[in-house]
Parts: C-alpha cells; structure tokens; sequence
DNA sequence: GTCTTCCTCAACCACTTGGTTGAACGAGGA
DNA sequence: TCCTCGTTCAACCAAGTGGTTGAGGAAGAC
C-alpha cells in the first residue's frame, strides 16, 4: 500500500463512490448500512471502501452498541490544499513573470518558451 | 479507465513520482528526458507517467523540433480545490452547529451524536 | 440460553497499474 | 543517403484494486 499520506489522500478520492460518500458524510454521521443503501454493491465492498478511507484518515469508525457509526475527519483536506495551493500560486507566478517578459519584448523575436534551469529537486524513489 | 474528470485528476496525483513531476514543472516546462533524468527508472516508465497526467488534462505536450516539451496546466486544480472545499466547508459548518447544540444543552442529558436524515444524493453507479 | 442484526474477515476472480525490455518512429546532422 | 537522438508503441510481468460469496463475531432482543 502507498506508504506517504498524501498518496493515500488521493488515492482514497480518485474513486467517485468514495467521493460520493465523503460528500454523504459531510451531511452527517451514518453506518456502514445506511451508506451502502444508495448503492448497488455489497455492504462488504461499502465497508472495504470505508476503510481506505479510515487508512487516509479522512474518516474514523466509533463503537455505538453494535452499530459503528462513520465520522468525517474534515482535517486532513488540509493536506491536499496546501500541496496543491502551492505549486498552483508557484505556476501562476511563472506565468505572469513570464507574461511580463512577452510584453517587454520586441515584436519580431519569437520566444522559444524554455527554462533551462535544472529541476532543483531530486527524485523520491 | 477511470471516466470522469475529477476521479482521473485524483488518481494522476495519487502517485508521488507523478506529483514530484508536477512540483518540477511548476519551476518550468521540461522535455520527458530531463524530467527523467533524476528517478532511477526508465524513460518509457516517465513517458507513461506523463501520458497518465496528460489524461487527467494537468500536463500537455507540444512538438518542437524532434523535442515534446511538456507544460503544467494548472486550471485544472481548480476542479479538485472546488470539490475539497465544498465538503470541507459543509463539515465545518455542521461541526460548528453541532457545538451550538452542545453549548445549549443540560448538562444531564447525555448527546448520542446522531444525525438520521437520510441520505439525499442517489448512487452514481 | 437462542435468535437476529450489523458488521468485518478470508478467499477468490477479473481488471488495472507501474514497471520492464525491445522495436519503431520522426526530425536533424554526417 | 545513413546515423543518431529523443520519444513513443507493444508485449509482457508482478502487484494492487474493486468486486463477489461465504463464514464468523459482537451486541441487543426474545
């Protein structure tokens, strides 16, 4: 399983049942019964999904008699907007300096649009 | 594959190499080799991971000579940052009422913490 | 005690995915 | 012309995923 949070994050939402439940659950608490209602699967396959979510911490499970109520950890949105704020304000940045340079050039030079500045990060793996 | 957007959006991010190309591009745009060069696998393996982004409408590619500089598109954020937020706010919103009724209550009776309206949306599949 | 209800665990299956190797393609350069 | 470089396509493989069925476990209800 993807080790880092952030890969669990989104991978938990990359699937429109898992989004759909998240969007149910920000309506308020269910089961695991309740949320399988609306669907055509199994319960078994509601639960497996609820519990990729509980692995990406955006959902928890409590203990109510023997029903286990569904609880949406609105926190860990966080994670994604801020990893996705940044690189969005990084690019628009470029995109305007880059703008800036188009508009202080001479008609007749066509841009060849390159930065050849190397990537600054190393890679993960 | 997966068929709608904001699922091919989420899942393209699911990857770490995947995200850490797109931190690279946020610097600036990037041919498939040197977005290669820093991970210790092949180019084939990027050339797939730049398809898949592709696919989800982050990256394009434009022919320059025999090179395919591959460029962020950036707009595309936004389909994930609008979907978080609606929900974010939603639970927010119902947390904060929630602790309206909290505050409001005796101290005696204990709240079982329990929402039964059912749920309004429909299955998407 | 025995039921019934709600949920999870365990196998299993079809399909996808991230990686590999090898071949082919398109555009310049010799 | 042929060669080289950068990139993509094709086939393949191991591992992961979303679904199923069947069994089991925990807490009320009888």
């Amino acid at each position: 399983m993807a080790a880092d949070p952030l890969s669990r994050v989104f991978s938990a939402l990359a699937d429109p049942t898992r989004r759909d439940i998240v969007a149910r659950l920000a309506v308020g608490d269910a089961t695991v019964g309740e949320l399988a209602a609306p669907y055509d699967v199994t319960v078994q396959a509601v639960s497996k999904h609820l519990r990729v979510l509980e692995d990406a911490g955006l959902v928890s499970r409590s203990r109510e008699a023997q029903r286990r109520p569904v609880h949406l950890e609105a926190e860990v949105f966080d994670l994604m907007t801020k990893w996705i704020e940044r690189y969005r304000r990084q690019a628009e940045e470029r995109y305007r300096r880059l703008d800036d340079v188009l508009r202080s050039m001479p008609d007749d030079v066509s841009p060849t649009h390159r930065t050849d500045d190397p990537p600054p990060q190393g890679g993960p793996p």
